[in-house]
DNA sequence: AACCTTAAATGGTAGAACCAATAAGTCAAC
DNA sequence: GTTGACTTATTGGTTCTACCATTTAAGGTT
């Protein structure tokens, strides 16, 4: 018999993505946009014939998922937001995590991300993006107890969200904390190496940036990647043995 | 008062969230792995003192972000899983229809990311690769007529993913397949420009690909990006009036 | 005017019951 | 011995009811 005859796997469709699949065709049909609010679940599970439970499997899905966000009160309910990036984030780290992304191939991907954020921010970095990321360095270097570690993991994040945005385009700001946030989770469990001085490649980083030198910044934040990645690799084995 | 006090906005945490992150914690410390089964939904609501409904709202989130699969049945129950790529394809569509995120930026970011993956496949892909790229074109020609259009862009999310298995980077398949798949959604949306031969682009792009010509394989890939990318503008601006 | 009390609406949780699907076991027919 | 129908136990999917916690508005009191 062949196997090409198309059959698939049956997919009986649950009840609660029914109701997340119409209400994501309502917001692509442009009836319902950011900032509207969807009725409450009671009413919704009485429009929608389902049961209040189902509706909110639907809702959880969408929150979780960035789409809506519940808020508790009368005046309160379902509106609809602009989208979340944690979705992303999260998930980066799931995989992470679960042995379906290797620390190898992370890395390695954003090695070309960073490159690339770091071309189109030579190109259309303002001043502005400028003085925002020194004064993220000098906040840095403020934070230079053991106690404040959380303080720096923080103002990390926020020194490539920083370089992100300098790019003013909100895709590459996605990706950049797609692939720069799931470094939280490996900091938290094994630390940082602090025999180096961040702030001080970070600084010159910032002049190659204001000089749109693209080389020059490019091969400043790699040498900077080169040592967190082989740090970070090195750890990882010894966390396993 | 300063504004500098630390303080920040209480969030209570949710039962589910908190049962999410004690399934999470178990996943990150090694105690439960991809493969492994969770108990089912009465006796970890037992064991967690929490109500059914919550260890439901807790395992859905999770099936949503990929980390569980949850099967009916005896021997059934939710499985731990190797993560899964459709979370983030999810949300950057999610943007993309929300306004989150505009189609420029998208495009743009997409342009960047195919040239990294470019470079990557140049320099790495094998002959398996090459013919599989090659099959997926041929395949193309074949579905040539108007009904088969879902065929076709199917065969277009492929060949994009082959591509980037050619990298052996894993994380750069899973960018790839972010910024790409939202396209399925345009392309239901708007239909696709079939004036120009994509197969006859596509073939010359792998030519260059043997010949680990890196450049010349940017230039084709970007020639085309530039007139689909001319082209969804051009629908966008269209269906909007 | 400032403060307190009350009420109503809404999401969050609990608990029970039942439905639907799945897999394993049992048994009769061939 | 194999096949197929039937039974049974387990588990996720759904419904329903009730109650709790929080938020806002309205009204009343000082």
């Amino acid at each position: 018999m062949s196997s090409s005859m198309g059959f698939r796997p049956v997919k009986t469709k649950r009840a609660f993505e029914e109701v997340c699949d119409q209400i994501r065709a309502e917001i692509q049909a442009g009836r319902i946009a950011a900032g509207d609010k969807l009725p409450s679940e009671r009413e919704l599970a009485e429009q929608l014939q389902v049961s209040r439970a189902t509706v909110r499997e639907a809702f959880r899905t969408l929150e979780i998922g960035g789409v809506l966000s519940l808020q508790k009160g009368v005046k309160g309910g379902a509106m609809v937001m602009h989208g979340d990036v944690k979705p992303i984030t999260q998930t980066i780290s799931d995989l992470l995590s679960l042995g379906g992304l290797s620390l190898a191939d992370y890395t390695e991907a954003r090695k070309c991300l960073q490159k690339e954020i770091i071309r189109l921010a030579c190109e259309r970095a303002t001043e502005e993006d400028f003085s925002a990321l020194e004064a993220n360095i000098a906040a840095t270097r403020e934070k230079n107890t053991e106690a404040q570690i959380e303080d720096r993991t923080a103002l990390t994040l926020q020194f490539y969200a920083l370089l992100a945005r300098a790019t003013k385009n909100k895709a590459m700001e996605i990706l950049m904390s797609a692939v720069t946030e799931p470094l939280a989770y490996y900091i938290k469990q094994i630390g940082v190496d602090r025999s180096w001085d961040v702030a001080a490649s970070r600084t010159k980083f910032v002049q190659y940036l204001r000089k749109r030198d693209v080389d020059a910044a490019i091969a400043e934040m790699s040498a900077h990647m080169e040592r967190l990645h082989a740090y970070m690799l090195s750890r990882e084995l010894s966390a396993t043995h």
